[in-house]
RNA sequence: GGGUAGGUACCAAAGUGGCCAAAUGGGGCGGGCUGUAAACCCGCUGCGGAAACGCUUCGGAGGUUCGAAUCCUCCCCUGCCCA
């Protein structure tokens, strides 16, 4: 006998708020639902903060409910205001359109949309053919400027100033919301706890519109134990695209995380059972690192796979233990004849991205963090050739952490 | 449309003719300690250069000046008050 989905969201967490959480726990005994989450479209990849509302997504699916991934390309025409202090910088229609298609692309990794056991839909669909007159006929009468600034996410906005057009995101995206009832019977939706105002918005014009009631669920906005945004690490941001942060990245991003986020941690972003996620939580000093492994690993899989997940970890033990392969590891290649004239490591660290600049390449040398085959780099003025040369190629190290490997063709 | 306060580096925020590549804090990075953790301590933090030094930066475009983030003109953007 398995739990309750509802219960199993709320034990792991990711439940903030809801509209009513017995209602909710009903329609789901009672039918298998539809229900929606709402991603934006401004970058090509989505980011280890969005893991939660996937996650939650994935349980849900597994459950046997069928989820709607929107990607927003009408909503981020507009831009959402909510919890930010400024304005978002407008993106052109067609990057919006292009990104929404890698997001999709990119969820297709975590949910099922074959037989439309899922639906990948995007609102610039819908959002962009409304007529300006009517669409305030039919959806902005159920709106009150009244409540809407009353509300908390603009309250901020309101001293630093908001533009028209955000003000007016709410209604777009309420407007989703209806949509998605009518034309697929979409009762739930959710969304980062910022986007409760806009939730509940598109409830209440669903229950003005149809007299309908249906439902919203939000998560918990993670910041880390530091106090960081979710999805942020030393580099930028944490990208679910391994081409954009590559799997061993990831992994390490998991591994480096602060020891009070890894009870929380396992319990979003692993599908590890209860009692597994209890044991590790319970570890303490340095055998947390034992948990950490595990929800690297574990997390690793989820967006990379098994086997990549395998191949990082091997390598981050290789890398941080004794010896070993060092497969996974980025690698970048070189041309031999380049390393036969000799090669600045400034240039060869800031060409693989290790450093930004050769500035800070040379800032750190001056720090004593440049290592390269283990041995720090004492000189800016250091040249590599072929006697730097080891079996594995060249592997180049930024401080303690930050590893390349270069090989030579 | 009128009045007024502003727009400075990743963020916040000083600077109001040379000593400003620009205080300070946060963030980030490196080193030390450690457990690839936290806390703490030290250092660094525009680009190029071994260095000297050069170059680009203070909303935008012009101008004054030996010299401008700092003064002037025009423009763009934002807050607040009034309409």
């Amino acid at each position: 006998m398995s739990l309750h989905v509802f219960d199993v969201l709320q034990e792991r967490g990711f439940i903030a708020q809801v509209t009513d959480e017995k209602d909710v726990r009903r329609l789901l005994d009672e039918e298998k639902i539809t229900f929606y989450v709402g991603f934006d479209s401004t970058a090509t990849s989505l980011h280890a903060g969005s893991l939660v509302p996937i996650m939650a997504m994935m349980h849900l699916q597994r459950a046997g409910n069928r989820p709607i991934a929107i990607v927003g390309g009408g909503t981020t025409m507009v831009g959402d205001p909510s919890g930010r202090d400024e304005m978002r910088q407008l993106l052109t229609e067609e990057a919006i359109r292009a990104n929404g298609k890698a997001i999709h692309a990119q969820l297709n990794r975590y949910l099922h949309f074959d037989e439309e056991k899922a639906l990948a839909l995007d609102n610039a669909d819908w959002l962009l053919p409304l007529g300006y007159v009517q669409f305030l006929r039919e959806i902005g009468v159920h709106f009150s400027v009244n409540r809407m600034l009353a509300a908390e996410a603009y309250k901020q906005r309101l001293e630093k100033g908001l533009s028209f057009i955000e003000f007016n995101y709410q209604l777009l995206q309420a407007y989703d919301y209806l949509f998605l009832y009518k034309e697929y019977g979409c009762k739930l939706q959710m969304g980062g706890d910022d986007q409760w105002g806009n939730i509940l918005a598109g409830v209440d014009l669903i229950r003005r519109v149809s007299g309908a009631k249906v439902k919203a669920m939000t998560f918990p906005l993670l910041t880390t134990a530091s106090g960081a945004k979710m999805g942020k690490s030393a580099t930028g941001a944490v990208w679910l695209d391994g081409e954009r942060l590559s799997p061993y990245d990831f992994f390490q991003y998991w591994i480096n995380c602060d020891d009070r986020d890894v009870p929380r941690f396992l319990k979003m972003f692993t599908f590890l059972p209860k009692n597994e996620i209890d044991r590790l939580a319970a570890l303490q000093g340095s055998k947390i690192r034992e948990a950490k492994r595990i929800l690297a690993f574990e997390a690793t899989k989820v967006t990379h796979g098994e086997s990549a997940a395998q191949k990082a970890m091997e390598t981050a033990e290789a890398a941080f233990g004794d010896g070993g392969t060092l497969e996974a590891m980025p690698v970048t290649q070189i041309p031999a004849k380049r390393l036969a004239s000799g090669v600045s490591p400034l240039d060869l660290f800031t060409e693989v991205g290790l450093t930004s600049s050769r500035g800070e390449a040379k800032r750190l040398v001056k720090q004593g963090g440049m290592y390269v085959n283990d041995k720090r780099v004492e000189s800016i003025e250091a040249r590599l050739d072929e006697k730097d040369l080891a079996e594995n190629g060249i592997l180049l190290r930024a401080g303690k952490k930050k590893y390349h490997r270069i090989v030579v063709t």
